[in-house]
DNA sequence: CTTGACTCCGTAGTCAACTACGGAGGTAAG
DNA sequence: CTTACCTCCGTAGTTGACTACGGAGTCAAG
């Protein structure tokens, strides 16, 4: 995992390194995400491990949640001389991500005590977790 | 929060009530997740508060990131006839939940440290938040 | 050289979840 | 009764993030 790359790959071996669809760096491309290396003459074009690390940057903050828009602005605060903007940035993803959890948090709760009904009563014509979705939820549901 | 909404409703109050378009509602009528109520001859289908539970719960879910597919199995466990699928179901479901919740505290403790470290070096050139997306995505996303 | 894999590029398709449109008919306040 | 707003219904458009396709050009192993 320590080992360079080499500093001029093809677009193929680009994705491959990235773990990520060429078509895939073509759209970003297009968004203006990636920048394209002018192409040679009747040629292809090469792409150095700086894109590699600007791909890599652009799945981390997808997978924390950053749409591809947000993540053009994250790009672009990357001269370091908007810190504070980008801050504002990651507290607005951070305070998202726990509302996430806050609630389901509360759906865990239920669905877990519904399961850990369900089933006790075998002759009882009603299941008990199909009876207390009806209420249930309704108390978690504001 | 006791004080019972009109027992009948047409689909834009309902609509109104639930804080869901009118078109969301067709659309989930069309889904098969809300039923349609049968419509008096040259006149205008009317909604009970049952319908609007119902919407509140997928409004909920939804928001919670379950999809639409997943909320018509969740709400399917009201028929009450499968109390050892609804236990599945339910354990299934549950099992999904723990896995978001997981997956969202990483995320957060991502962000939370992020957000920590940047702005702490007035004087670097470098924000903290951005250069630390540049790196150890491997680390936390297996 | 030839062959096969890859690149280029534009356009088009997919998927989930909506959201809008348009025209005919229903409904209720004044 | 009129008028404005609502409902109905089918179809079509939108958004975000990809993903696929097709045909021409390029490169590298044999
Ligand atoms: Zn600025
Ligand atoms: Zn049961
Ligand atoms: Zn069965
Ligand atoms: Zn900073």
């Amino acid at each position: 995992m320590s080992g360079s790359k080499s500093t001029s790959m093809t677009i193929g071996s680009l994705a491959k390194a990235a773990e990520i669809n060429v078509e895939t760096i073509r759209y970003y491309q297009r968004l203006g995400l990636m920048t394209e290396p002018k192409k040679p003459l009747g040629g292809i074009r090469r792409y150095d491990d700086v894109a590699l690390a600007r791909l890599r940057f652009i799945r981390r903050a997808r997978w924390l949640g950053f749409s591809l828009e947000e993540i053009g602005e994250l790009l672009k605060l990357e001269d370091g001389t908007h810190c504070d903007e980008a801050k504002a940035l990651g507290e607005r993803k951070l305070g998202n991500v726990r509302d996430k959890i806050r609630s389901l948090q509360q759906i865990e709760g239920v669905l877990d005590q519904l399961v850990e009904e369900c089933c006790t009563q075998k002759d009882s014509v009603t299941c008990p977790l199909i009876a207390s979705l009806h209420e249930g939820f309704e108390t978690v549901a504001q």
